[in-house]
DNA sequence: GTCTATAAAGGGATAGAC
DNA sequence: GTCTATCCCTTTATAGAC
């Protein structure tokens, strides 16, 4: 499978140059957020003048962002794609998801939807929202469902287990920035393993019954 | 106990009027984060000018978003520690932190570190950082601590139990604001369960063996 | 304690040369 | 494709009247 995505499907001598911008403004964009990011800031970074970036991006820094989320979403749709694939358990599965989620550029999923998002126009908010929905939420949400079906785990919402999984693999890339990580895929199993017991042996939202 | 925290020891009559500021400031600063706020909003809310705010803050917006920051974890470090006294099993003390946290005004912890605390001086950084520790993570880190002692729960290390629960609270109002919520404390609760489980079978970081 | 007025800086965006 | 120059709006912050 070609997980180098449909990013480049043909080398457009027009569309590399563009990748390097996006490249840069995803570095700073995902790292510290939208509003805390200036145009100057990612162009210093590209060691070009920040009324340059008007050439790729003509609609100006909101454009830019949004092309960012719905590139770094659409590498994420083809990355989970590959690890969730197969007929692997679900164990293994997770852990393909921790680990394509480390490779790729951190992300901060809860500040972005907190603080970035309503910072765009509606109309964009909503289509990164659902960029995200498609590259994140939803293969996981299948992916739960799918081990329920195969009585792999038990029956608790498949939504709300996306949900804490995304939320964990989110904390796990801020808590490797902070602390001074002891391996960080040790702490990625651990985590899935603790995630996993829980879902295997809980299930129903009943638990005084 | 007394709940309403060592704040307001003595009605001040000039601290008071404070306190307006860093309610109105905390919802904002607190809701979509330090960069995307600005003196002007604050002020708005307030129903007063944007220069007024300076007669109670006078360092300005780096001032008074540290003292929004430092009173509501300090707030946290007493609403903690009230969930999570007594003689109750780990899950009531839990649900109690839940409970908690749900009826504090919004705070999107992961967003804070990933966005808020860059962007202030390192020396403040250091203090927020700090009262964050002490008030959210260190008595979660105690609670783990204690029910492994007690046997209630597996052998996981009690700083990433208290991370990966802080994590889930923080994606459960973020989940609350988005979806369209099956009550609140149903799905909190649900969390919960989820979690403990996944803590008592689960514990070391070994499952080859 | 709050206001008006204004300085000073920052950042997004446009025009046009090269 | 990238630059310089500039416009203009926003935001932080200060000065001083009331």
């Amino acid at each position: 499978m070609t997980l180098d995505t449909a990013v480049h499907t043909h080398p457009d001598p027009i569309a590399e140059p563009r990748q390097r911008v996006l490249d840069a403004a995803e570095l700073l964009f995902m790292e510290r957020g939208y509003n805390a990011i200036a145009l100057r800031d990612i162009a210093d970074a590209l060691g070009m003048k920040q009324a340059s970036l008007y050439y790729h991006f003509p609609q100006g820094k909101e454009e830019l962002y949004v092309a960012v989320a719905e590139r770094a979403f659409a590498r994420h749709y083809a990355g989970m794609a590959a690890a969730l694939s197969g007929n692997a358990t679900l164990e293994v599965r997770l852990n393909r998801v921790a680990a394509w989620f480390g490779s790729q550029p951190r992300m901060c999923l809860m500040g972005m939807v907190h603080a970035d998002l309503p910072a765009l126009h509606p109309e964009q908010t909503r289509s990164v929202t659902q960029s995200a929905f498609l590259g994140l939420f939803r293969p996981l949400v299948e992916a739960f469902a799918n081990a329920q079906a195969q009585g792999e785990i038990g029956t608790a919402e498949p939504n709300m287990l996306a949900g804490a999984f995304l939320a964990l693999l989110d904390a796990l890339s801020i808590g490797m920035t902070m602390s001074h990580t002891p391996e960080r895929m040790t702490m990625a199993a651990e985590l899935i393993n603790l995630f996993l017991n829980g879902a295997r042996a809980g299930a129903a939202h009943t638990r005084e019954a």
